[in-house]
DNA sequence: CCAAAAGTGTTACAAGTACACCCATGA
DNA sequence: TCATGGGTGTACTTGTAACACTTTTGG
C-alpha cells in the first residue's frame, strides 16, 4: 500500500456506483425493473436503477437508498452480485460498479414502483424480453439472473418472489419458470413438503374459478432451525 | 445517475483497491499468503496481498498486477469473491476493496514467493491458525475460505490447489481439509472416477515408503465437454 | 355438465452410504 | 518382518423419476 501521503491527493480514483437489478415475478414470467434515463449518455435507453456511492455510505446502504429513490421500494430482498470494473464500461470516464440483486413479488411492489417514479418512467420487462440497455447493464442482468439460477436450488430464496402465502402450484410455476424446465408436479410437492420448511395455512385461494387451492407459507424460523442442524435446502 | 460536468469534479469518490486472498495446500493444511506491512496504517501486521486500482487497469488486472508485484506469482486461478465497502473499514479513510481470491499448488509457488519478495517479508500460514490481521482482513479471509467450501462441491476447482499430477489419496485428503470431515476412501474413488474427468496417468509415486500410488490427472477437456451435455460436477 | 386446476401413491431404478481386508513397498 | 498407505466389492438404504386418475369449484 501507498504512504499516507499520497494516499490523500496523489493517484486519481475511479468514480464509484451501484447498480441494482431488481427481479418480480408475478405468476407468469420473471421480470426486471428498468429506468429510462432522462440523461446523457445513452439519454432515452432503458438501464438498471443505480447511482454514485457516497462517501458516508456503506454499499448496500447506497443501493438501498437508490432503490428508494428511483423505484420508491424499501425491505427487500438483497444482496450484492458482483462488481464490473473493466475500462471501458463508461463513456464519461472510468466507473466502476458494484451490482446487487433484489428480488420482490411483483403484485407488491409494482404499486409503490408507479406511485414514486414521479417524473422519470420505470417499468418492469419480462427478463426474456428486455430492450437494448445502457452501458453493460445486460451483462449485468445476465449475470443476475444466472446468479438466481444458481442459488434457488440450493437456498430458498424463491420465496422472495412470491407473496407470503402462496401456493404449491404458484411455487413450483416460479421454479419452473426461473429454471426454465419442466418439474413434476408430484414429485415437487412431496420433496418440498418434505423438507418441513413450506408449512400449510387454514387458507384456501380466493376467487379462483376452479378449484380453490390451499395456501402454503414459507416458515424461516423453522428453516433456520434446520440449517442449524446440518439439514440443507436442496431443491 | 448525474450530469456529465457534476462527474468529472463535484463529487468526493473513495479510493479503490483490490485485495488477495491467496490459498494454497501444501498436503496437510489450507494456507494463506500473507505480507507484513511496512508502513502505517498496521505497520507490522500482517495483511492480505492488495494494493490501489489504476485508472487504466480493469479489477482483475490490478490483482493480477498485485500477486506479481507482492509475492511474484502468476498464472494462478484468480476469481472475484466480493467487495468491501463499510465506511470505517480504512482509518486512512474511505477505501472500498474489491477482493478477489487465487488458489494454487503451494509446492509450485513457494519458491517463486520466496524469490520475489525481495525487502517485504511475505509467508504461508495455515488458516486455522492466521495471526492477527490488519483491516478487515480476517473477514476477508473467511469469506474466501467460505466461498471455497461451497464452491469445490459442484465446481472442479480443487484440482487447482493440486500439482498436474496427483494420486487420488491427495485429493482426497484436500476434500476433506477444505470441508472439514472425514469422506470414505471407497466411495470417494467411486464417485471421483465415474465422473470421468479424473484420469489415470502412466505414472507412480516416487520415493515414498510405502506401496506408490498411482498418478492420475484432471482433464480439463473432458470436463467441459461433459459439461456441454448438462453434466454437473457434484462431490 | 364442462373446463380448469387441485390433489394424491406406487413402482422401478439410480445413487449414496457403510463397511474390512489383502497388497505392495521401503525401511 | 513390520509399518504404512494403496487398492478393491458388496449389501443396504435412500432418493429420484416416471407415471394417470379422481376431486372440487365456478361459469
Amino acid at each position: 500500500m501507498e504512504p499516507s501521503l499520497a494516499f490523500t491527493y496523489e493517484y486519481p480514483r475511479p468514480a464509484l456506483a451501484v447498480d441494482c437489478v431488481v427481479l418480480g415475478f408475478d405468476e407468469e414470467d420473471l421480470k426486471v425493473l428498468l429506468i429510462q434515463r432522462d440523461i446523457d449518455p445513452f439519454k432515452g435507453k432503458w438501464a438498471l436503477p443505480g447511482g454514485f456511492v457516497r462517501m458516508d455510505e456503506g454499499l448496500e446502504d447506497a443501493a438501498r437508498r437508490e432503490l428508494r429513490e428511483e423505484a420508491g421500494m424499501k425491505d427487500v430482498f438483497l444482496e450484492q452480485l458482483y462488481t464490473f470494473g473493466d475500462v471501458g464500461r463508461d463513456p464519461r470516464g472510468r466507473v466502476v460498479s458494484v451490482a446487487y440483486y433484489a428480488l420482490c413479488n411483483l403484485k407488491e411492489h409494482e404499486d409503490e414502483v408507479a406511485a414514486s417514479t414521479d417524473a422519470r418512467s420505470a417499468a418492469w420487462f419480462a427478463v426474456a424480453a428486455t430492450p437494448s440497455l445502457a452501458f453493460d447493464h445486460a451483462r449485468i442482468l445476465d449475470t443476475a439472473v444466472e446468479r438466481l439460477k444458481g442459488k434457488v436450488r440450493y437456498q430458498p430464496i424463491g420465496f422472495e418472489l412470491l407473496p407470503e402465502r402462496f401456493t404449491l402450484s404458484q411455487l413450483q410455476h416460479l421454479y419452473e419458470t426461473v429454471l426454465d424446465r419442466p418439474l413434476d408436479k408430484r414429485n415437487f410437492r412431496k420433496k418440498i413438503l418434505s423438507m418441513g420448511m413450506v408449512v400449510e395455512t387454514d387458507e384456501i385461494q380466493q376467487d379462483v374459478a376452479h378449484r380453490a387451492a390451499r395456501l402454503y407459507r414459507f416458515d424461516e424460523q423453522k428453516y433456520h432451525r434446520l440449517r442449524k442442524k446440518g439439514f440443507n435446502f436442496e431443491l
